[in-house]
RNA sequence: GGGUGUAUAGCUCAGCGGGAGAGCACUACCUUGACAUGGUAGGGGUCACAGGUUCAAUCCCUGUUACACCCA
């Protein structure tokens, strides 16, 4: 027995539970022998994050495309698992640690504080896959990859050591984004320009020999400490003669040049602009331009730093800001401060810590060579976007793309395989103060030792943890901090003349691995392959990639996706899938972004909890429409909520009515009318639904369901069957019952991907009569039922459908009482009303509530009429109808009917239009007319017959 | 500043070169043996604005306005 009603959270866990047992989600699970394969890889959500609605859209989108395919009898895969996400990690560790009063990141030390970190997603890792399952994602789990697993750190550190030996990956000095809260380097993209209420100082700087002084123009006064030039543009009039001469920086009492450079805007504040080539991308340029040494004056916490003078040091960048215009203010440097919007570089992720332009030493992955293949590929086709537009973003940033800062000052992530040494005296680059360490790059450390070992001529020894021990260390120190820039020239040339390797001869040589781990992406970036198994040729690998179809959402188009592409063609010369679908950013009602300081996040769990899954997913699925962003209104939910209820009612008044299924039941037997209609509409309705997945098309596919189901199975099919099913033709019975339970079936199947839950749970329940079912919906076959339209039954089903509204219609403009059953009485019918009258008596009594239906040959007075193919059907309700209401109503159908064929013969009687128009639809507008006037004049007739 | 997208019923959104659609909300009626999380019927729209292309434009093109997002 079907419960009355569906608990969603009853069943649920259940249903999941009764797919796991039987290993439905395995990969191949269900599949035909040979079959394609299919295989999705899941955006790896963040190991220590929980379901956000973005997610719920997102693996709802890939389950669909999963179980559709699986259905299908594909060899399908979807491999799920979850990034490391370093920063973020990182931070929600180190954030734990702080709460709970205990030491922190740094008195813990990196491999104290690395355990911590385990442990914590030992605690909290699974959560998220857990709410996947509660979503009912079909995913793998006996496959589930984490990004720090063996496996797929093995194939970071290989793909590291081949781009570091193909010259991809290097090590440069440059100004990076630096976030010195967490103090490290960020990407661009991490990196999120606001505009602020900002200010614009203008600053006098007197020039040298002379009384004279430029007035330059700044958004940040502080870093005038590290100023080593003025720029004006070399065709600036007011400046020209000045090019070449020198200023003296106020404060710091610092003799620099004026230099010509074109970056200065003359139309800008004053048209100078004073130069800080450390702490400013664009100084940065002019800087290189005209070979000015770069001064950093921060510490990594963006305090000011020893290259300061002494009153300024220790001051946070903020503070620094303030006491340098008071102080210029005083000296009368500062001329003027202008009110100003300006763009604030802020981190994308809190948007709390302003990003500092910094200058270190990181590594970079030369991301121009590696866009090269990855923009072929998708030019050339062999990987495309829907929606399509997405193509030409994808192409404006990969044709600008910039070098990649791979490395991260974390602990939490994959740590660079490079270790660094002294330079050997033979090295040829010894003497060059800027050639930094010797790198050993390899994939391992035993292989590293080997190259250095070649490198030295002699035993190496590897340090891990920093170097505070060991008589030799001090002198190796220096060298350490040369990837955190603490080294000067100075100190340099000091160490040199020192030779502290004098000392060293005996010993082993030091090495010490570098202490900065990857970028997250670095690690997503080889997802598509690496959690297949490469670098070893594993049988999935061989099976599953390339990948079929990447299921994302638009922000991450260039943090992964493009990410994926050049890597997976560099290293696998294949793209990782043929197709990227895009979803939309999920909204709330109002159209705003979710956000947890707005406060108006919807929960999906929430959702689940409240509505259930199917209805979540389902909601998901219908507003996924294309290229938009979809608002989630609650009501939609509450509707597909409903039509779980309804489903769930229809099958429930199946079982009640026997409706069972037939073993080797065929829907091209079915004799009844209504059973041939509705196994051609479940044909018609199996199509779209395909189609709507085939294409992308969720909204489409979700929305073909919903109206066939409750629009035309229960509100007409269902209906229809009453009569049947409670009528005493046992034949007719017995067919109507077995085709409604195939009827269902379809509709159980179709339904499935969207809403496995409750499909699954009445495939169990209608499995209980009839024959036993073999397999569990998940892995039974998708509905092909091409050739079951049949046009005669649509037809007559479509009249019926007609004459029942029509009269519905009437009764309620006429105050019928629902309750009341009328008489029916039809005039001027030929063979085919005939024939239809009779074949659907039954259902038309019972839909209209009539009590009984007779041919006339003339109508009463006062009688309502309702024209409907040659035939006008007659309701006399004389004294209870308003004349007048009648009268009305018809003439206003004659006047709209006036209205169409005035259009239509305007259309007709337009010569280019006969003439250039194709035939069929001239041809359709002729058969539109003649059908327009054959019904007014029958309309006509009713209004004469009416008093 | 550059780019992309969106403007259709009160709301949330589909759709589309040839007869304006759904859900919700609203109105009226209905506890009709699956379902009131329901049924039946109904009201409601110059398809943002201005041009253009076309026999024909809500749909294609151009511009304007508004909003959203991306990049600098």
């Amino acid at each position: 027995m079907i419960e009355k009603t569906y608990e969603p959270g009853a069943v649920e866990g259940r249903i999941y539970q009764s797919w796991l047992d039987a290993n439905a989600f395995a990969a191949g699970a269900g599949a035909k022998p040979g079959a394609e394969t299919f295989s999705i890889v899941i955006p790896p959500p963040n190991v220590t994050g929980s379901l956000h609605i973005g997610h719920a859209l997102n693996n709802t989108i890939q389950d669909i495309l999963i179980r559709f395919e699986r259905m299908r009898g594909k060899d399908v895969l979807w491999q799920p698992g979850t990034d490391h996400a370093g920063i973020a990690t990182q931070m929600i560790v180190e954030r734990r640690l702080m709460e709970s009063q205990q030491p922190s990141r740094r008195e813990l030390g990196r491999e104290e504080f690395l355990r911590r970190v385990w442990e914590w997603k030992a605690e909290s890792g699974g959560t998220i896959m857990n709410q996947l399952r509660r979503l009912g994602a079909s995913a793998d789990w006996s496959r589930e990859r984490f990004t720090m697993d063996e496996g797929l750190s093995e194939a970071v550190r290989k793909v590291f050591v081949e781009l570091h030996a193909k010259g991809l990956i290097y090590r440069a000095k440059r100004l990076v984004n630096w976030h010195p809260g967490l103090e490290t380097a960020i990407s661009d993209l991490e990196v999120e320009n606001i505009e602020t209420n900002g200010k614009m100082w203008h600053l006098k700087y007197p020039v040298d020999n002379s009384d004279e002084y430029v007035v330059v123009a700044t958004t940040r006064p502080e870093t005038m400490l590290g100023d080593t030039a003025v720029a004006v543009h070399p065709d600036d009039e007011r400046y020209r003669q000045l090019i070449g001469q020198h200023v003296i920086l106020p404060i710091v009492g610092r003799r620099i040049p004026i230099v010509g450079d074109e970056y200065a805007d003359p139309e800008l504040g004053s048209g100078a602009v004073k130069i800080t080539p450390a702490h400013d991308f664009n100084d940065f340029e002019v800087g290189v331009r005209h070979d000015l040494r770069p001064i950093n004056i921060f510490t990594p916490q963006a305090r000011i730093n020893g290259y300061a003078p002494k009153e300024y040091r220790g001051l946070d960048r903020f503070e620094a800001r303030e006491k340098i215009v008071a102080d210029l203010d005083a000296m009368g440097a500062l001329v003027w401060v202008e009110e100003k919007k300006i763009m604030v570089p802020y981190d994308e992720k809190t948007k709390q810590v302003v990003i500092e332009p910094y200058l270190t030493d990181q590594w970079f992955a030369n991301a121009e060579v590696l866009a090269q293949p990855a923009l072929k590929s998708v030019r050339e086709g062999r990987t495309v976007f829907v929606p399509k537009s997405y193509e030409n973003t994808y192409y404006a940033w990969m044709e600008n793309i910039k070098p990649w800062c791979i490395s991260r000052q974390l602990w939490w992530g994959h740590q660079i395989p490079a270790w660094y040494g002294p330079r050997n005296n033979a090295d040829p680059d010894f003497n060059r103060a800027d050639a930094g360490p010797k790198v050993f790059v390899a994939a391992t450390e035993a292989e590293a030792v080997k190259q250095a070992m070649a490198y030295y001529g002699r035993a190496v020894e590897v340090h891990t943890g920093g170097l505070q021990s060991g008589a030799y260390l001090k002198a190796y120190a220096a060298f350490e901090t040369t990837q955190r820039d603490r080294l000067t020239p100075q100190t340099w040339a000091q160490i040199k003349q020192d030779d502290p390797f004098a000392e060293l001869r005996d010993s082993k040589v030091p090495l010490h691995r570098d202490e900065d781990v990857l970028d997250t992406w670095f690690s997503s970036a080889l997802w598509p392959f690496s959690t297949l198994g490469w670098p070893d040729d594993t049988p999935e690998l061989k099976k599953y990639y390339p990948t079929d179809v990447l299921v994302t959402g638009f922000d991450i188009i260039f943090f992964w996706v493009a990410r994926m592409m050049m890597m997976g063609l560099e290293f696998t010369h294949q793209e990782p899938f043929h197709t990227v679908y895009m979803h939309a950013l999920v909204r709330d009602e109002r159209g705003q972004k979710m956000s947890k300081t707005r406060g108006n996040v919807i929960d999906p769990l929430g959702l689940i909890e409240g509505y259930g899954a199917d209805a979540t997913r389902f909601t998901l699925a219908a507003m996924a429409a294309q290229g938009r962003d979809l608002r989630l209104a609650m009501s939609r939910v509450e509707g597909y909520r409903n039509f779980v209820t309804k489903l769930w009612n229809a099958a429930r008044f199946l079982e009640m009515n026997e409706c069972r299924r037939v073993a080797g039941f065929d829907p091209k037997s079915c004799r009844l009318p209504v059973n041939r209609w509705i196994v051609g509409a479940t044909a018609r309705a199996a199509a779209a639904v395909t189609r709507g997945i085939e294409e992308y098309k969720f909204n489409e596919a979700a929305s073909a369901a919903y109206d066939f189901v409750w629009g035309t199975f229960c509100d007409w099919y269902v209906e229809l069957a009453k009569p049947i099913l409670t009528g005493d033709d046992a034949e007719a019975r017995a067919e109507t019952q077995a085709t409604a339970a195939f009827v269902l079936d379809q509709i159980l199947k179709l339904l499935h991907p969207m809403m496995p839950f409750v499909t699954e749970e009445l495939w169990g329940e209608t499995g209980k009569a009839g024959p036993r079912r073999e397999k569990l919906l998940i892995v039974s076959e998708w509905p092909d039922l091409a050739g079951l339209e049949d046009a005669e039954a649509e037809a007559e089903m479509g009249w019926l459908i007609d004459l029942v509204s029509g009269i519905r219609s009437v009764r309620t403009e006429m105050n019928v009482p629902a309750a009341a059953k009328i008489p029916l009485q039809i005039i001027g019918a030929g063979v085919e009303t005939g024939t239809r009258v009779e074949s659907q008596l039954a259902a038309l009594m019972r839909l209209a509530r009539l009590g009984s239906v007779d041919y006339v040959s003339d109508v009463p007075k006062g009688s309502a009429q309702l024209v409907l193919g040659e035939a006008t059907f007659v309701l006399p309700l004389a004294g209870i109808i308003d004349l007048g209401a009648e009268r009305a109503r018809l003439e206003k159908e004659i006047g709209k009917l006036d209205e169409d064929v005035e259009k239509i013969d305007r259309k007709l009687g337009n010569e280019q239009f006969v003439a250039k128009a194709p035939e069929e639809v001239i041809e359709e507008q002729r058969t539109r007319r003649a059908e327009a006037i054959d019904r007014r004049e029958r309309i006509a007739a009713a209004l004469a017959r009416l008093s």
